[in-house]
DNA sequence: GTCTATAATTAGATAGAC
DNA sequence: GTCTATCTAATTATAGAC
């Protein structure tokens, strides 16, 4: 079946959310207009509705995308059932997921309170199952234990920010490769829950 | 000097700032209007002109209150010359000053790329040297053989995260006391550090 | 200091030609 | 699928009356 004269859906498509994640990241949602994400496609305005039914979805889209790429690859990581291998695994899995994604990463930290409420409860549920998953290792190595940790709560937040703040200074052509923080914040994390080791 | 009638500066400055502290944090910078601003205070979107020459320079003016605050706060505090009396130190005069500014703390947080240049400049020295003073810290203990650590520079911005993280979760009424947080954090901040303790 | 009115611009989204 | 043109609504900021 040839295809219609100036019909690139299966090229513009994901043009235009790389287009979308990258400016959304650098200026925020509600700074960005549909204009400039066309300009950074390369087409006008009104072809962006071809792709997504208004804005709104274009930033849902994105942000459901990473949350459960991210979930899909913790999946088909885990596999340990050992609570400090699998915290390793995690600390791993995690870095490996975010360090090179630094723009969806931005947007999934900073657009939150962007979305509508019905796509805001969809990905606060992602985010929470994602977060419940580390609570889960550090829960169960305490009562083995082997963490030593005064609330998992408050242990679990704390290790999901030590981890969080590499978004905000990791550059991939910085001075320490993936391989060499994953070792440094394995270690900092197994400190942090006290394990014994 | 009897004051024009209808004039209320005294009252008013401090509701604008305080209205868009609240609804920056809430909405964002980009998505709150003059006039969302104005509502709040109970003013007509022309009279907050008084008070600010333009958006930018309101939000300017938030981030810069927070930031000097801070470390005026933290000037005041230090004193130990202990490099792990000054880290506890850190640990309490960190949350004490952020844990009852929530929406400061989200505003500084996100808002950074809403700036315009000069004032990003600004407000980014503000924090780096904000971070600077953990880091020399950080550098003492490591010298003095106090802290176990690989990097500095990593196990700052780890701290600085684990930290940061709090303004997420926490609530005034929440489980825990301000009080305990504090003991509960400088513990785990003393063992990403690696102290011998 | 605050109001009303308004200028000048820009936003998201749609319609219809090609 | 994309373009041009356009609708409607909202935006920041200013001017001048009170």
């Amino acid at each position: 079946m040839a295809r219609t004269a100036g019909s690139h859906a299966q090229t513009t498509a994901p043009k235009v959310k790389a287009a979308a994640l990258t400016l959304f990241s650098r200026h925020g949602y509600a700074a960005v207009s549909m204009r400039q994400i066309a300009a950074e496609v390369g087409v006008q305005a009104g072809a962006l509705y071809t792709y997504t039914p208004d804005k709104q979805t274009l930033l849902f889209s994105l942000m459901h995308d990473h949350m459960t790429e991210l979930l899909t690859e913790w999946g088909q990581f885990v596999c340990e059932t050992d609570p400090l291998a699998r915290l390793m695994g995690f600390v791993r899995c995690h870095l490996d997921y975010h360090l090179p994604r630094r723009e969806a990463v931005f947007i999934s930290y900073m657009e939150l309170r962007n979305l509508n409420e019905e796509n805001f409860a969809t990905i606060e549920n992602l985010r929470k199952s994602y977060e419940d998953r580390l609570e889960e290792i550090v829960q169960t190595g305490m009562t083995q234990g082997v963490f030593l940790v005064s609330d998992s709560k408050i242990a679990t937040m704390a290790v999901i920010g030590l981890l969080k703040e590499t978004s905000t200074w990791y550059r991939p052509d910085g001075r320490l490769s993936a391989a060499q923080l994953v070792e440094i914040y394995q270690k900092m994390v197994l400190q942090v829950l006290g394990a014994h080791i």
